[in-house]
DNA sequence: TCAAGGAATTATGTATACATTTTTTGCTGC
DNA sequence: GCAGCAAAAAATGTATACATAATTCCTTGA
């Protein structure tokens, strides 16, 4: 009764650990093989890829492929195919001859993530002004900061707004990291964003002037980026998004944000 | 006569452009099936890799699966598995139904991997002086910089030195993103590195002088860690890579390093 | 001659059978 | 009861056959 399994990545290293369990009670309802939609591997991964983010997996589960197949409705070759993407996104693990399982992320992982992000976004805020935005690109950013300051105006968000700031936010991002013209930099900066959603991304301070500093923020960039001032949209972005994992710490130990004049 | 692909990534993109015919001479022997030696995919994937790097197949050259199955005298399924890796190792475009590509680098994107190198290596010497070493590793880059030392008392290098110092200048900078204690930059900085090796890897500047000034950096980058002063780790971490970019850049530009009195 | 269309070919995607390895089970002996 | 071992079970790895999509090639028409 007592199994055994190896924590590993691809070039693999062998730390014998015990399996979790599998509450293979995780259900997925079958895979529909209407045709057209790319294939079903890639199906597949994105299906597996959101139920182990939203949680629905225990860390260090094992990914039992005849029985995701099952569930799935699907042969095993397209899933061994999206386990494997999905262990090379980081969000599994896998031993040659042992299969994958879930990874298990420290907090400290997570809190990481965060520093390598900022690194990452500063590099791309760098790059975005010492090449130059498109007038699409500008017209995307000019949007969002406009429809930034429109929902920030009140003094409050209803969880619809919320979800309407975090796509303003998001496009101000995702532009930044098109402009910097560097497809590994925006792969790299979606690496860290693949991350369980488990402890993090509802935590993440919604704390109305965090929001609205953050959103002052991206107008600072934006102005520095405009004025191809790299230097200072490096280190603003830097900041901005080393905030966050302020934030996040502040969050996971209990504290609330301390009141302040702003 | 006239085919075409799209250029992709695995959230895919369609651009079309025409293939790049694939020379098919490229030999390999064939697989060895002894058992033991991991999986079949493994020892693909890595035979793949090293062909791929040493700039075997033609930038944009199909990768056909049924060819290098016949090539490598094993069936397609570890074919695939090979392909799917190196796709995600960025080494390879993959296109649904259309198969995978050998993924045509930019000189712009090698330099900015080392820009993005060297955001990642400083943040891992940051971690590294923030975390602290292990005796282990202690050890190891103290060795790293007493030998190095030994190599570079000579006025030059020969053929077989170079390589000895290209262990010493990995374990120093292998120790480092070990000791900065997070796998993802540690993934990060791997990817970084597996970029073809057409161009660069051969002309990256080994002038003697070159040499010893980056050695130089390493006892610093050393000296800064030891003393937990994180900053100065990081940020002559950072110089000491981006100074690798810039011999590139001047090489790839043809100007020869300019002489200057050390 | 060239463009357009459609079969034929070829390639990739998926399912499945078999091989090999791992894990479990259960027996033996102490 | 438990350590040790062997057989059984189950899981992953690989090969192969078939399904489906893409590409090629050939025919047809203007």
């Amino acid at each position: 009764m007592l199994a055994h399994s190896v924590e590993c990545r691809v070039p693999f290293v062998r730390i014998i650990t015990p399996w979790t369990r599998m509450d293979d009670i995780a259900l997925d309802p079958i895979e529909p093989p209407r045709s057209g939609t790319a294939t079903r591997s890639l199906s597949v991964t994105d299906r597996i890829r959101a139920s182990v983010l939203s949680g629905d997996f225990e860390p260090g589960a094992r990914m039992h492929e005849v029985r995701l197949s099952e569930r799935l409705g699907v042969s095993r070759t397209p899933i061994r195919s999206a386990l494997q993407s999905l262990a090379s996104e980081g969000l599994l693990d896998y031993a040659p001859n042992r299969g994958y399982s879930v990874r298990r992320f420290r907090t400290s992982e997570i809190v990481d993530a965060y520093e390598i992000r900022a690194m990452l976004e500063s590099l791309a805020a760098r790059f975005a002004a010492e090449r130059g935005l498109t007038d699409d690109e500008r017209a995307i950013i000019e949007q969002a900061l406009e429809e930034g300051d429109r929902l920030l105006a009140r003094d409050e968000l209803g969880e619809e707004e919320r979800i309407a700031y975090g796509a303003v936010n998001f496009a101000f991002h995702d532009t930044i990291h098109t402009a910097a013209r560097c497809r590994m930099l925006g792969d790299m900066v979606r690496l860290c964003q693949s991350v369980p959603q488990s402890s993090h991304r509802n935590v993440v301070s919604f704390d109305h002037m965090d929001v609205r500093r953050r959103h002052d923020d991206h107008h600072r960039i934006y102005d520095a980026i405009l004025l191809c001032d790299a230097y200072r949209a490096e280190m603003l972005m830097r900041e901005h998004v080393a905030s966050v994992k302020t934030g996040l710490v502040r969050a996971l130990s209990g504290r609330a944000t301390p009141r302040r004049a702003r």
